[in-house]
DNA sequence: TTAGTAAGTAACCAGTTAGTGTATTTGGCA
DNA sequence: TGCCAAATACACTAACTGGTTACTTACTAA
């Protein structure tokens, strides 16, 4: 292409991580519907060909973006090790761990929602997703327990309804930041309101867990 | 409208509002790109000439349904009544609201979704919508306000900040329901689940607000 | 060296899509 | 009644879009 004989390097490898990581920001950037398969193709370096190839469609290319997503946070979520922390403490770092993903993976916010704009039938259709993402009920799960056993937290909390309102939380302000940034009239991304907002969110859901908040906010 | 030979009404009025129906569960199923004008022109029962005099272009007739779905639950908002109601029961009647207003207007949630796939360039261009919706917010505030001047709330909540998580909680519970489903293997819409979703909510919610959550829960 | 195969490419195609030009119909009104 | 503008029907198009065909190029095993 340019002048510096750059020898087309054949790596079947690279090639389909390039076209992975282009339909990733592409599909994010405008949905399944918006993304434009040619866009991809010249974003990842690669003929349009090659994307038939490896992947058969456009929408197999988005299944298997989607997949790559749901395994990638679910590795992340693996990572935590929040065993050794108090009740407390494991909640708290829980709520930042999911706001810091969701703030350092912009893209996945947008996929998943796009997934439900189409009645999440891409992962529904999954091979590699099949088995549940039980990781983080359980983790919830298991510091609740700890928490309730040590008198920290309240007892007959559903581990699911608080990993949905984790997760909402974040999520919401994220996505819905550029309407919000318009009806509220104040900005949703500086690090002052990243900071506040992470700050509420992590009271919102201590408040709910924990037996006595006042005491507890001081430990 | 009726079966009996319907002779072609002049109805420039009526046919605006078929179309942007049609528009807006078009565009609320598919998004903006996935939307076709065609069908929303079929669906209307209009022809697709009268989108294009009527409306400009498909993104005009997209901002047309946003600003129209943004008005009417604005118009919702300015209706409740809360004033009467202690302030606990009124922040529970607005927690209970807005679940209820997804819940019935599902068409919302998923427009709102698209308006910030496409960074909220539409309603960021819109006349219509050009007064900030401080309605929710000043509610909001004047509720905890009255709270905390009564002794059931803490003080020190910022507003917008509560707006935002009572909205989340609700909106990413039901757009995400679909990926929900499949991750949590439970289902999500069924009337029980509803049921104690909102439960949930309302427990999260007043556990923020209130300054002693657990001697009101009995009142 | 060479035959086989996988990687990569360019041109193309058939169907679709937003948007238009224009003739025709309709209802209200003088 | 007859005029006229609003409303409507419909054929059309230029650009696009997902997907394909036919081909070239690089690597490797024997």
């Amino acid at each position: 292409m340019d002048g510096t004989a750059q020898p087309r390097v054949r790596d079947a490898e690279a090639t389909q991580a390039r076209i992975l990581q282009a339909a990733k920001e592409e599909f994010a950037r405008l949905g399944l519907a918006g993304a434009r398969v040619d866009v991809i193709a010249e974003r990842a370096e690669a003929n349009k060909r090659m994307i038939y190839h490896y992947f058969g469609s456009k929408e197999d290319l988005f299944r298997h973006v989607l997949e790559a997503a749901y395994l990638d946070i679910r590795a992340a979520e693996r990572a935590l090790e929040l065993e050794h922390l108090d009740p407390p403490r494991a909640m708290e770092a829980l709520v930042r761990f999911t706001w810091d993903y969701y703030l350092e993976n912009p893209e996945f916010i947008r996929l998943v929602n796009s997934e439900n704009l189409h009645g999440a039938r891409h992962i529904a259709e999954s091979d590699r997703l099949n088995e549940p993402s039980r990781g983080l009920t359980e983790l919830i799960g298991g510091i609740l327990a700890r928490g309730v056993a040590s008198g920290d937290f309240r007892d007959g909390i559903d581990p699911v309804q608080l990993n949905i309102t984790i997760a909402a939380i974040g999520y919401y302000y994220l996505t819905n930041r550029h309407t919000g940034e318009h009806l509220f009239e104040r900005p949703f991304m500086t690090p002052e309101a990243l900071a506040e907002r992470l700050a509420f969110n992590i009271e919102t859901i201590m408040r709910m867990v924990l037996r006595d908040p006042d005491r507890a906010a001081r430990a």
